[in-house]
Formats: structure tokens, sequence, C-alpha cells
DNA sequence: CTGTTAGCGCTTTCAT
DNA sequence: ATGAAAGCGCTAACAG
């Protein structure tokens, strides 16, 4: 007979202490079942013996909502606005829409009004115009998509007047109040995409970088924040390639092709290409008709074009950054917060994947299988 | 007045076709709500025509089981067991049973017996002895982390005579008939990490790889896999590095520090090295105590061990295959299974993470925050 | 302010 | 074989 370990152990229902319920929460308060309701809902009506005697037992069980139960039974509608740049299919912004809707169908019993605004992320102008439509509409809550800074203060002020909680998706803005924000760590993402590019290209490769251009505004937040790391990066470890900074222009695309050309005519030796927004895709369309081959190329974002150009081999590394992740959780955690009123974790940074064309077929969107 | 796009959608319950119940099943079936859950559950007692017609109904109507709400009023109960390699505290298969506790606490309120018998992955005998007890006991369904195959085909075929549905993570056995697998693909696994480590080295540079040894079998079935896949790629890429297969043994550890040993002594340049099981830690442990620097290394899994060593720059780059999630969906998959006898994606290929010591800290595993 | 009660969608028991 | 009814844990309306 050989030495063997077969530990058996018994779990779930049987030897778990039991599963605690409203009802057993009200017998031992002294209660009703309705008045702990009230409690852990924060409806009022509550006298102030019965809501300590309750807290006090909340404190020793450890109880724990069940969305889903609650979520039959549950009567109240929430309107819910969700303010992001515009979204088109495929692109960044949709799959954090996907995340949103997601977390809808997951929780389809509660009765949620969804109202959708979007605002032109490179144009100031749409962005302090939707804001503004925004700032008079009736909600409950509301998922803010934030590009620029200011204006996204100024909403948050008057929201924060008429206690609506909001929640950012894809970055955080400073002085606000959010209840909390999902968002990539994007000075550590530009970090990340410098040790990536250089531990690929020969010492002394120049790198162009792609930053996006805006109307009437500086770059966005994410891409100053990646841009300081890539730049730390380099320095940090002495490296010594020449940093190229490219404008890119969405709105004005026809100008993108003088900007390549312009800078593939300046350089001797092909450079290194690193794209700071999710347009990756339209570079690598460049060197492909125009014959460039052999520069190495890291992108952001999943997109579909991103991953068509990152199985043709045109991009070596694709960085994500769970954008379905981070709407499915915006979501789900205002649902929660609405419901139970519950505290919830502000700080909540999302992985980011790195992808190859390798690996990038077992990517996961809600597309593919759920979370 | 600047053009705007302000897209405001209404959704969810309200424009949304409205959520279709048992009840409205029922009454366009023309029978009443007990007959249709009684189709919907395989129970039987049902009669021709009725079943007919309810069929008919199902086909014309998207209705959306919920688990959720199905569980509380929920009677059965099921006895689960799940055989899987030994656990060792923050090892790949203690995240695989993380996931699987994960799932039965998000449907606390099924009930679920669980019995976990675990054997030595790297003794066929105990694996045997393992499997032979697991054939006798009594059990609605099994989830499997099989290392040797033969033995696996074996206790499936007495699962297959018994009707005992099963499910495998980790990895996936031929001539076996599963109701799904979760399982990262091991040859693109492999075929990736020879990319990656090719990438970060000069030419020429010889690479060492570890695979583990086994008391009466050859290497396991992934590792077989891992290994293909990475020479075919050098070899498809004509990679002209000089591979060093060096034997690792987790039952006498001993050996290891004297493989070591010899290949450092044998190496005039300091070979890269690529570890195809999850014990890269010991390996850079090794390099560290020896002071052998400028090695650079990929390895397996995201072990507690393993993270501390790409955190201190030990290892380069750590593969991950999702342990958590396989565990997690192989349990929600077997309830929904049990409960619903619906089928179920038979291939669920798990996504093949890279982690530097730049993106682990936002790696999410369920003690951070819950799929 | 609070207990009671009806009811959410679903399963299961119990007559028929 | 089938419908009616009770009950799961929870919320909300209703008396008091």
């Amino acid at each position: 007979m050989h030495e063997h370990k077969c530990i058996k152990i018994k779990s779930n229902f049987s030897s778990m202490r039991k599963k605690i319920r409203i009802i057993d929460i009200a017998k031992m308060a002294g209660v009703s079942k309705g008045t702990v309701d009230r409690v852990m809902h924060n409806r009022g009506n509550v006298s102030e013996a019965a809501r300590k005697s309750i807290e006090k037992v909340l404190e020793q069980v450890n109880y724990k909502h069940n969305i889903h139960v609650s979520s039959i039974s549950l009567k109240s509608r929430y309107k819910i606005v969700v303010a992001t740049p515009e979204v088109s299919p495929g692109a960044y912004w949709a799959s954090i829409h996907n995340g949103i809707q997601h977390a809808l169908e997951e929780y389809e019993n509660v009765r949620v009004e969804l109202q959708v605004f979007t605002y032109n992320q490179y144009d100031i102008y749409s962005c302090r115009e939707t804001y503004e439509q925004i700032a008079g509409v009736e909600m409950d809550a509301i998922i803010i998509g934030p590009t620029f800074k200011e204006e996204t203060v100024n909403l948050c002020k008057r929201m924060d007047e008429r206690e609506i909680p909001y929640i950012f998706v894809d970055s955080n803005i400073e002085d606000t109040s959010p209840l909390a924000f999902f968002s990539a760590d994007h000075y550590v993402c530009g970090y990340m995409i410098a040790k990536l590019i250089t531990s690929i290209i020969p010492d002394h490769t120049n790198i162009a970088i792609f930053q996006a251009v805006r109307t009437g505004d500086r770059s966005a937040n994410t891409t100053i924040l990646r841009k300081k790391g890539f730049t730390d990066y380099l320095e940090k470890n002495k490296c010594t390639n020449l940093i190229l900074s490219i404008p890119f222009s969405v709105m004005e695309p026809e100008d993108n092709e003088m900007y390549l050309t312009r800078l593939f005519h300046s350089q001797k030796d092909i450079p290194a290409i690193v794209v700071l927004n999710s347009r990756g895709n339209f570079i690598a369309n460049y060197l492909e008709t125009n014959l460039i081959e052999g520069v190495k190329m890291i992108c952001m974002d999943l997109t579909t074009a991103n991953i068509e150009a990152l199985k043709k081999g045109q991009i070596d590394y694709l960085i994500g950054q769970e954008p379905e992740y981070q709407g499915f959780y915006a979501m789900k955690t205002m649902l929660e917060y609405l419901i139970f009123k519950k505290p919830v974790q502000k700080q909540n940074y999302v992985q980011l994947d790195i992808l190859t064309r390798e690996n990038i077929d077992f990517y996961k969107s809600f597309n593919n299988i759920m979370y």
C-alpha cells in the first residue's frame, strides 16, 4: 500500500454555519422582519432603540445581502444616467457600455431606467453642452466616463449639491468625490509599455509616440499620465532611445497621413511605435499600405480593428484595460449602493492585460463567455 | 451652438420586451406552472402532448433561467465530488479550489455537499488509489483535475457507466466524454512562452527548460504540450538557441540543486530559463542564493512564491491560466447542468495572462474582487 | 413607529 | 398526469 493523502472535506450548507436570514436577525433583535428591512434599506421610521438593537445584531452575525433574492420583490425604480464619449461599434467605449448592459441583464429583476448621453471626446464644447443638459435631468445616480477635467469637476459639483451619487469609469478625476471609480492605473500603463517596447527593440532605436489632440483643450488626462509613466521608465532605466512625439488627430484624420509621412521621411532607421490611444490600427494600416515593414509597435485597447492588426502581426503588443469589467462593476456597484446603501470600495484599479497574437483568441469579453 | 451628438437611449425593463416567466409559458401552452416546471427539469410524469406544446412555446419565446431565483425554492441536494492533485496554500491547485468554493458561495442557496479527494500528482500510485476510492463513492457529479491520462480514462469509463457527469479543469483528456472542460491551450502556451523568451534574449543564447519528472509515468500531458509548442515556435522561426532540457524533481528536491549546479557549470554564458511547471520560484531562489544575476526567466502560474519572485525581478514574465476562473466555471456549469439539464459548451479555453512586475498588482483573484 | 400580510418568480407537495 | 396551493427569503403596502 502506497502512502497517500486523501483529504476529504465536507462543505457548504452541511458543516458550515447555517445561513442567517432577515427573520433570524429580527428574532435576535426582538423586532419584526419589517423593521429589520427598514434599517437595512435606510428607509427611516425606526425608533432609535430598534435601530441600535438591530445594528448590534448585524455586527455580530455575518449577514450577506443577496441582491438576486432581494430583486424579485423589489419594487423601486431607479433612474440611472450614463454619460460617456461617443460609442462606435467594436471600440473602447462600446465595451464599457457592453459591460453596463451586461450588469443590467444579470440583475434583470431590478427596475432600472437607463438614459445614455454621449459627447465628442475630442471636442470640449460638445462635452460642455452634454454635461449642461445632464445637469438638469432627474436621476438617482450617474455613471460618468470623464475626459475633460474641469467640465467634469463642475458637473460633479452639481451632483454633489443634489446628493446624486456618481461613479467614474476609464479614469478618476481629482477634486471630485465619486462613490467609486473603475480605471486602469494609467501611469503604470505607460511605464509598462515603455518596458515592453524597449525589451523588443535594439538600444538607440527611436520611438515615436502618438497622442490624440483635442479641440479646445490639452491632451486627455489618461494620455498625459501614460506618457509620464513612459518617459519615467526610460529615464529611470537610462534608456537612450530618442522619443518623437507625434500628434494624432481624430477630428482631422487627413492630417495624420502627413504626420506619418513626415515621420518616416525624417528617420533613416525605422522607429518603433507606441500609440497611447486606441487608434493604433490607423497607423498599422498606414504601414501596410505604404509597405513599411519591420516596425515594432505597441498600442492601447482591444478594439476590433486593433485586434485584427495584432493578428496580422502589425501590432506586437496590445494593452487591454478591461473595459467590459469597468462598465459591469460600475453598474453593479451602483445598484448595490442604491439598493442597500452599502459602503463601497472607492479605488478600483483594473487589470492591464498584455495581448499578443498568440493569446488574443482566448481573451474573454462578454460576447464570448460571461463573468 | 456647436454640433453635437447626444444619443439618448432608454433601456432595460421599460422599452425592452417584457421578461417572460414560467406562468407566461404555462398560459401560452395551455397548461399549469407545475407542468412547465416538470418539463424544464426533466422530472417526467408529463404527457407527450403537454411536453410537445410546452417545448413549442419554449422555442418561440426566449426564456432565461435565473438560477438565483430558482435556488431559493430548490430543495434537491447535490453530492458533488472534486478530485484534484494535492492542494498547498497559495499554489495553483489552491486557486482552482478557491474558484470552486467561490461558485458555491455565489449559489449559496443551492444545497450541495462537497467531497474533496486529492492525490499526489507526481506519483501515479497515489492517483490510482484515490481514483479507486472515488469510483465507489455515491455522487451526482464530479469535477476532475486530471494529470495521469490512462488512470483518468479508466475513472471516466466508470463514471460513464454510472451516468455521472464529469467536468475537467486544468486540462482535457482524450478518449473521455466530459460534460465540459476548462483549460488553457497548453500548446499555444508553450508557443507563446517561446516567443516571449526569444524576444528578450540575444540570439544564440541557450535556453534551459525545466520540466517536472514523475514517479511511474512520463511527463504530465500539459507539460508535453507546452514543450511541443515551445519547440515548434523555435523551429518555425528558425531560432538558433540551443535548448537544454533539465529534469525537475518535486519528490526529491535535493536532486534539483545538483541539476542546477551542473547546468550553470557547464555553460560559459548564462542561459535563459523557462519553467513549464509552477515551481519557478525554486529556481529563482537558487539563482538568488548563488548570486547568479542577469538571467532572463519565464515561468508558469501565479503562485504566491512566483509572484514574489516576479516582484523582486527574478522572474521576467509569469504566465497565468486563470485557475480561479476554471474552478468557478467548472462548478457553476455543473450546477446549472444538474439543475436545468441545460446543454453546456464543452470546450472552454481560458485566457493566458502575461504578468510582469508592473501589472501583477492589478491581477484579480477572488481574494481581491470577485467575478 | 411597528407588526402583519400580500406578493415577487419559482419549486414542490398534495390532492385529484 | 396535472392543477392548486404552500412555501423559499425578501420587500412593500397597510393597519394600527
